[in-house]
DNA sequence: AGGAAGTACTTGAATGTTGAAGTAAAAGCT
DNA sequence: AGCTTTTACTTCAACATTCAAGTACTTCCT
């Protein structure tokens, strides 16, 4: 059972694309936290759970669909959603209808956090994504990253709405 | 000076890969690291480390140099190769030529176990990022990584080798 | 109705990462 | 030569994240 078919290497322009993928993945987050800290000291998950919430029905969301929308699990969002909550943008509370479900609320103050930061962390995203990349390339990138997806999470919510790949 | 131009919001189509590109960059290193710690016990940010020095000249390379090719800082790639070294895979010495510089040499044992791990490890990669791509895509992924790097880290070496984009 | 099983979260200990300060060697300045 | 600065790394403390329980509520089964 220890022999190995010979592996599929890479060939060399597989081998540079993905050492540039691991190069992206390795930085983009560094550098969207770094914009983010910088200019509204919240860090870039910190930000994924606002805007979640801002964009909800009644700025309100269950938990284990903002873990879903942020891909991180409950355990990390239950920490971050606490922090936010100390500092007042994000109000938990019981679901009437099932106690076992939290509902985690964006509050005025969190509402107002997000407005501001929004337009320069947009101006972050087009100027380290979408500027570099001409329109057909911002096409493809999303192809690209809804079929990665695709073979990360067979069973995600990335290919649910949007048809075209 | 508080009143900002209004700002340049995603459209639709920008918005959609924006959040696909988010999800991969939250999922694919966590899938990297489930399937590396699975098959090997190690992390991926272990396995580029031994990579980094399987490929160096002597399997021998500085800590600064190892820190560039790794994407990190120096202070993680030191308490990594900290760990490394107690479980045999690396050896750290004092380049003779000039006392501040660290040379970290892999051992015949990291060399073992890199050699072990890469097949499964390439398998993965291709399972998640080469074999849902067509080839065009493929490409089209190393160039648009190439220039999102380009924009993340002007003076990077990402950009120096391989001409075309 | 009562107990077992499942769901939705929360918490706490172990681990990993980051950032600032520390050490040590080499280079530059006068 | 002696003193400052720079370079290359290491370490320590603060902080964040993960994993394995723990809690509380609901649903299913008999």
């Amino acid at each position: 059972m220890e022999r190995a078919e010979e592996p599929r290497w890479l060939n060399s322009e597989e081998r540079e694309a993905w050492l540039t993928l691991v190069a992206v993945i390795m930085k983009l987050p560094a550098a969207l936290d770094a914009q983010l800290q910088q200019d509204a000291g919240i860090s870039h998950f910190e930000y994924m759970v606002l805007a979640g919430l801002s964009e909800a029905p009644a700025r309100t969301r269950r938990m284990s669909d903002l873990a879903g929308f942020t891909e991180s699990g409950l355990s990390r969002l239950s920490q971050v959603v606490s922090r936010l909550e100390k500092r007042g943008w994000v109000h938990r509370s019981t679901d009437p209808s099932d106690g076992r479900i939290t509902l985690a609320t964006l509050t005025d103050e969190g509402w107002a956090k997000i407005t501001q930061t929004a337009p320069g962390h947009v101006e972050a995203v087009r100027a380290l994504v979408f500027d570099p990349l001409t329109k057909a390339q911002s096409r493809q990138l999303g192809s690209i990253g809804k079929r990665i997806m695709g073979a990360i999470d067979p069973e995600d919510r990335c290919l649910r709405e949007s048809a075209p790949l």
